[in-house]
DNA sequence: GTCTATAATTTGATAGAC
DNA sequence: GTCTATCAAATTATAGAC
């Protein structure tokens, strides 16, 4: 064992080799992922990407179904990081309207990333719940609706349903976005005749 | 070319074999989708099932893709089929609550044919538009949203998204399933006060 | 019509040399 | 640490005998 000083030293260092070429290997699968699909994943291919021989890969991990974990929880975290501004906003009809509009976006700009995380792996199971629901349900708070799980749920499978159809039915939607969007969350804004953009009577 | 009287009597005999196989094929594929998922199924399962070689298969369907496409529109129809029925009910109101939980049973109690249908397989894209959508399409005019195109594709989205959600988010629904049906259609079904099941203010 | 045999690939993972 | 070589399994699909 090498508890002297030198030693120690010397273990740091090791270990950020092994952290840089942990980061590496997932550098590889991530752009794997994101250019051909999760399907297309494979050691080798990832392997071949750093110039490493397939055996390399397993001194840095386990196996292949820790390197998927680990992009599922990175991309996760990149969707949450990407609400986390819009869920500033103070006026909460715009921060719930941002909210929703940001899933999306992150959902047209990053297919196989969301594919990945919410249909390819298995949920990981949050332990104090699904922070997208969370962070949908204080803006619903500020909007009226204080602690309506169902409603902050309701509308979570509205946008997970938006994103996933559009990445799976090449004729959905017909209908533009944004009036999509204004459809699912019109009633939760508000508003019996507070509809935006409603045609003249003639 | 056998174009006599007796020609044609057996190609219709042989017609008739070869469409019995087709379908004892395509039975032995839905009960393995049924029961292991897309992603088990293989020629040689089938093959195996029915007590065939692998390459008789390939008599009878051109390629595994043939026999997937084919269970996929099976799945599909079996959901209108579902639907139908509830499509009839004359109250707008209760068809549309009807209908909207006949889809959602659909996909708990087929769960992978519904993965097959709208996540495994290409959206076949349909001529006038995704059937599913004119169903509810046709329910909301009956409820004073007439050619509301955008609501009926958010309603379908939600839907959809409650029962992916469900298959693949262990933590998802935590409200019970009622209730985030009455949150997602509540507001579509009218009305300010008309909320059913108000908790009394105490 | 059906089967046997097999080609051509691809996969995850490991043993052992260096 | 890294590689070469390889195992053990799968897969789709086809050629050719019967």
């Amino acid at each position: 064992m090498s508890h002297t000083h030198e030693g120690r030293a010397r273990d740091a260092g090791r270990h950020a080799l092994r952290q840089a070429l942990r980061g590496r290997i997932l550098d590889a699968a991530r752009r794997i992922v994101t250019r051909d699909g999760f399907e297309a994943l494979s050691m080798r291919k990832i392997a071949h990407a750093i110039g490493y021989s397939p055996a390399a890969l397993y001194l840095y991990f386990e196996n292949r179904d820790e390197i998927t974990r680990a992009l599922g929880e990175e991309g996760y975290a990149q969707l949450l990081a990407e609400l986390e501004p819009y869920g500033q906003i103070a006026d909460p009809a715009a921060r719930l309207r941002a909210l929703a509009q940001a899933y999306i976006a992150f959902g047209q700009l990053h297919p196989q990333a969301y594919r990945l995380v919410f249909i390819d792996l298995p949920g990981t199971a949050a332990p104090d719940g699904e922070p997208v629901v969370r962070t949908f349900s204080s803006a619903l708070a500020a909007l009226g609706h204080p602690d309506d799980a169902p409603l902050a749920e309701a509308l979570w499978a509205t946008l997970h349903g938006i994103v996933t159809l559009t990445l799976t039915r090449s004729a959905f939607p017909q209908a533009p976005l944004d009036r999509l969007l204004e459809a699912a969350l019109g009633p939760v804004l508000g508003l019996s005749g507070a509809t935006p953009r409603r045609r003249p009577t003639k």
